[in-house]
Formats: structure tokens, sequence, C-alpha cells
DNA sequence: CGGGGCTCCTGTGCGC
DNA sequence: TGCGCACAGGAGCCCC
């Protein structure tokens, strides 16, 4: 589900409700959430969840992060917890329907639940979070100013991978997923199979807007929902109804009214126009 | 290095 | 209507 733009429309609703409050209950139904990030099918962390549990209560909330995908809280002694909703995953202040993973109680009487239709969400405690490999191991951020056509230039030189898979790699770049990807190479009139190495420096210089915008405008509309992507109150985003390709095969293309073509490409579906995309 | 395939899960939508 | 399969905003790992 959710990429940079919802991650971040998530990030500053919490932040604005939830900062400076204190955690006086944390209820974990799911004790897999806390899967520490380790490698799914391999030896998971031992984690000992009651004294997790236990360690959060009294921590008082500091400030929100974003990074890439990632969300972290983190705490005013400096220690944090680092969530990542990967597919599915809600942050709520009200639970609705069905039941939470795992849910956060306040102080002031606020809440917090991480729900998760497909499960795949996680969170991990860290005492130094920036230092965590999940983090560690990101790119750069796409709207901070480090984003240049020659920084892509240097990270695509040599690489024979498409250009959408380079954009989908988190260490290059972090934040762009599926969507994203697909709408910025439209935006820029790159072919998503385009080997990564082929792409010219003009094209860079098209791509590096086109993502900004894409991620931009989504942000201003508050993320993509089309099936399970609701902000802190359950309110869907509005970008679904912007988006050029994403979603939209065999629709035709807003330029050249070619029906676009969905393929694969690394497993993961891909939408573009064969006219307008070279 | 890259891509295919598989894993972690559950739900939806389509073709037959 | 019902069944089975493909696929879904992520991402790590193994294998060739």
């Amino acid at each position: 589900m959710p990429e940079l733009p919802e991650v971040e429309t998530i990030k500053r609703d919490l932040e604005k409700n939830l900062t400076g409050q204190v955690i006086t209950q944390f209820i974990v139904e799911d004790p897999r959430i806390f899967t520490g990030f380790s490698p799914s099918g391999g030896p998971r962390r031992k984690i000992n969840i009651s004294h997790l549990i236990r360690g959060l209560i009294n921590k008082k909330i500091s400030q929100f992060f974003r990074r890439g995908k990632y969300l972290a809280m983190e705490f005013v002694d400096g220690s944090a917890l680092i969530l990542h909703l990967r597919m599915t995953g809600q942050l709520l202040f009200k639970n609705g329907e069905g039941k939470a993973r795992a849910a956060f109680y306040f102080g002031s009487g606020k809440k917090l639940f991480f729900k998760d239709r497909r499960r795949f969400g996680e969170i991990q405690f860290s005492t130094d979070w920036k230092k965590e490999k999940s983090i560690a191991s990101l790119g750069i951020e796409p709207l901070n100013g480090n984003l240049t056509a020659q920084f892509l230039k240097e990270s695509f030189k040599e690489r024979s991978a498409s250009v959408h898979s380079l954009l989908l790699n988190q260490t290059i770049v972090c934040g762009i997923g599926n969507i994203y990807a697909a709408e910025a190479l439209f935006r820029a009139g790159i072919r998503p199979t385009r080997k990564g190495k082929s792409i010219r420096i003009e094209e860079l210089n098209q791509l590096v807007p086109a993502i900004q915008q894409v991620l931009n405008a989504s942000i201003q509309n508050r993320g993509y929902s089309m099936s399970t992507y609701v902000d802190t109150l359950g309110k869907k985003g509005k970008t679904q109804l912007f988006t050029q390709v994403y979603g939209k095969e065999d629709q035709p293309c807003v330029h050249c009214k070619n029906l676009l073509k969905k393929i694969k490409i690394s497993g993961r579906g891909v939408v573009y126009c064969t006219q307008c995309q070279k």
C-alpha cells in the first residue's frame, strides 16, 4: 500500500496529534508484528514481547520521522519504534471493524491502532534507530533537494537492470513504489523496460521533476486509495483520481489515445504507453 | 549484478 | 453460484 506520499500523510497526522503523548498501555494482539525486520524465511530474532511492552510504558513521544516508507516514533530518551506498513498496514486513531494487531493507549486518552489485513507490516524497537540496517541502508530522499539528474546518472551507470526496477530500489532513492515509479516514467516519457545505464542525461532531467511532481501532488492529495490505504482518521486520499497509467491498463493514453499496456518487470505489474514512452 | 521465483499473509475479482 | 487461479501500494533471500 503505502509509498512515500501515504507514509508522509500518516506521519504528519501522527506528529500533529501524538507529539508529547505518554504511552500508558500497549496491547499486542499479534506478536508477529515484532519480527524486527528479519528475513521472512529465515530465523527470527528472539524478542521478549512482555519485556518490550513493559519497557514502552511511560515513554514520551518526542518526534515522528519518515525515512523512505518507514516511520519512526521517537521517544524523549532517544529510543524509538520503527514501523513499516508494507502492503496493507494502517495506523488509525479509532479502531473500526476487525481486530488491530497492536494498540497504543496514551495518557490523554488518545489511542492508536495498527491494523493490517495481510500482516506484512512490522514494528521494531531500537535504542539507535537511525543505525538499524533497515534505515541505514536507505538511499537518498527524493524530496529534500538531493535528487538530481547527475545523481541518477551516477547511480544508474553500469546498471543493466530496468529503470523501473532501479526506481523501486530503496538503496538508491527511497520512498518510491510501484505506483509512483510508473507515473513518473510516464510523465518523463521513458519506457520502464529501458536499462538504467541507457537513460540519457536529458531524459534524467525530465525524470527528476517528474518524480518530485508525482510525489508532491500525491502528498497534497493525501495519497492513493484504491483498496486499503486510508489516513489516521480512516479517510481515503484522492491520488487515484489523478493517476495517468497506474491501474489504467487497456485505457487510452491521455496524450495519444493509444491503449495503455501492462507488462511484468521483475514480478511487478507495470503499465505504460508504447507510443509516448521511448 | 539481475531477474525469476519464493516467502511472509489475506482478500478480491475474474474466467470458466 | 462456486471454484480455482492470478494478482495486489513491500521487500528480503536463494538460485542460476
